[in-house]
DNA sequence: CTGTTAGCGCTTTCAA
DNA sequence: TTGAAAGCGCTAACAG
């Protein structure tokens, strides 16, 4: 590598002194430099192709223009998680016009909290963004109120830390009324995680809420827990199924937790919605396109990194933002599977 | 904020200078310091909550531990990204244990090649690895001769830059190799974009290869262009079909292409595979679940990210890599819309 | 209008 | 075995 062409360069060439030329090449507001010799530095720089070194001026200004974030999931939860392009490129967009890059961080659930910290305590980062944050991360409340920025995807149960999450339980209780306005009386569910998630035991919340809105007795044996993965979809199902209680329709809180719960369905030959209505959660990609078309709960994934992105940035030009807890809307898409009519079939529809 | 904890406090706190702290912090080899000393400093550092500040450090390492990645993609095209979240997951896996970190960049293909440039030029980063390379990212060559760390995640035609590719040529080999092995001699082809890109044109190549080898005569009337779009696939599923040419299989160089073909297919009531044979490219995780399973070839997406990070670092380490250019296998998944035998159903199969 | 000077927090010769 | 001092490249008071 060729040596670093530094403002001393720049500054011997141009014919003035190391502050001049950094003043110029800053328009600082306020200092009149005769055009001629802002003509003569601006030159110099481009001949010699200076570009000013990012760390020296981070170290100087006391901040990276960084902002980390952190994935806190399992290798395998990231290999299927279908909405962090999304979710990176709404932060990316959100930050980016404010001079922040993006220090992309995936972290086990089983690491310790010590491993993202790191980032934090040592000023690699000017904050972090927690997406799936444990609920043992408690480190992150500590250095919140030791004024670290922190924004969380998700929500942490019993904190006030600035977050960003999906109406979860509006989500569910708008699938679950979809099902009863179809008629539906005798409603299953299988949740898409344990209830110690907290989006998990909202889902489940709102499933209730509309339940008993509608004046429906929740009946805890048509009730299943699903563990994220499609495997678990098909066991609860199976499970639910061979439990001889019985049901019309199933909200599955995860589509992907859906899939599996789909495939046992038609090894057992019940035709979807015919036999059976089953309405998903997340809407996922694949949810369009398996036979027939999964009704589900669309979740603004890229609003989420937005508005991560956003709160991180107000945080930190301390602004203290109004409304520190954002909840996004999420929306029902009404697809075939619950057997609702349905005017733009998606094997026509194309869009 | 707290005022930041330096060596300085730690020194004066354990009555040595800072120079001894960062010797005892660091474990300086050859460095004997006495054991009364060491613990005085350690101890004076804990109880200080004393972490080295990353910038410092990158200051005068002269090197920033960061290494970018680049998406040259835009939005709607990383949101249809299947394979980021693997390929950042390879990245990232292969970089960390030396301690280097990932600054994610998404950049649209019509931004111009000067906006990741500058994470080079300014040494935000010690390099970067380049996903989809536009052809005429041309700075990336010259960058690259004056000792820029690039490596490429694709290919950049008619140069000899370090990069990471998927073997597309073997990969469409092997797809047609199965169609005829199942006795298909009329095979139609839909690309996954236009021959412009590299890997379009390899795939095709691969295609014509198969033919060739086994005396079939390719018939251009037989080939339509995709363009990365399930809505792509339909109207060139829909071209090929209205023109009158008679085939018996179809190759589609990309599965997201392909399911906009299957829509059409299904629309027209043409049966899979019973009236046409149908294999896809890229093993995205819906080929599993639309009906029926697409046959495809499965891509390595964790080892292109992780090939591409690990080839940096090498880089980084002013090793000369042997092969700068690494190839990846592909392998055939076969399923079902091919009208293989398969044993592994995928409606019973669950892993 | 421009230059001198003093740091930012750390590492690392070189002396003591 | 420890400390003084220089310096990474930049910015920004403060003079001149």
């Amino acid at each position: 590598l060729a040596k670093r062409v530094t403002t001393r360069d720049v500054a011997e060439r141009a014919g003035v002194s190391r502050t001049t030329v950094s003043f110029v090449l800053n328009n600082v507001p306020g200092m009149r430099i005769s055009e001629e010799t802002r003509q003569r530095v601006l030159d110099a720089a481009r001949q010699l192709k200076y570009y000013p070194d990012a760390t020296a001026r981070r170290m100087v200004a006391g901040q990276t223009k960084l902002i980390g974030f952190v994935l806190r999931q399992s290798p395998e939860q990231v290999f299927g998680d279908h909405f962090l392009p999304q979710v990176l490129n709404g932060v990316s967009q959100a930050v980016s016009q404010y001079g922040y890059h993006i220090l992309f961080l995936p972290i086990p659930p089983d690491a310790p909290a010590e491993d993202y910290m790191r980032l934090v305590h040592e000023r690699h980062v000017d904050g972090i963004i927690i997406s799936g944050p444990r609920s043992d991360d408690r480190e992150l409340v500590s250095a919140f109120s030791e004024g670290a920025k922190v924004v969380l995807i998700g929500k942490l149960a019993e904190t006030d830390l600035p977050s960003v999450d999906v109406d979860n339980i509006g989500g569910a209780r708008m699938a679950a009324e979809h099902l009863i306005g179809l008629g539906h009386r005798q409603i299953g569910m299988i949740t898409n995680a344990p209830t110690v998630y907290t989006g998990s035991s909202d889902r489940l919340n709102g499933f209730r809420d509309a339940l008993e809105k509608h004046g429906i007795p929740v009946d805890t044996n048509l009730i299943r827990y699903g563990n994220f993965t499609i495997e678990s979809g098909y066991e609860a199902m199976k499970n639910l199924l061979d439990s001889g209680a019985a049901f019309t329709a199933v909200f599955i809180a995860s589509d992907t937790v859906a899939l599996g719960a789909v495939r046992f369905l038609r090894e057992r030959s019940i035709r979807l919605p015919e036999d059976l209505a089953v309405c998903g959660f997340d809407d996922i990609p694949l949810a369009d396109f398996i036979d027939p078309p999964l009704t589900t709960v669309k979740l603004p994934a890229y609003g989420l990194g937005w508005g991560a992105g956003d709160l991180m940035v107000r945080l930190l030009n301390e602004e203290i933002p109004d409304q520190p807890e954002i909840i996004l809307e999420s929306t029902l898409v009404v697809r075939r599977s619950c057997g609702a009519s349905v005017n733009n079939s998606s094997l026509i529809d194309i869009t």
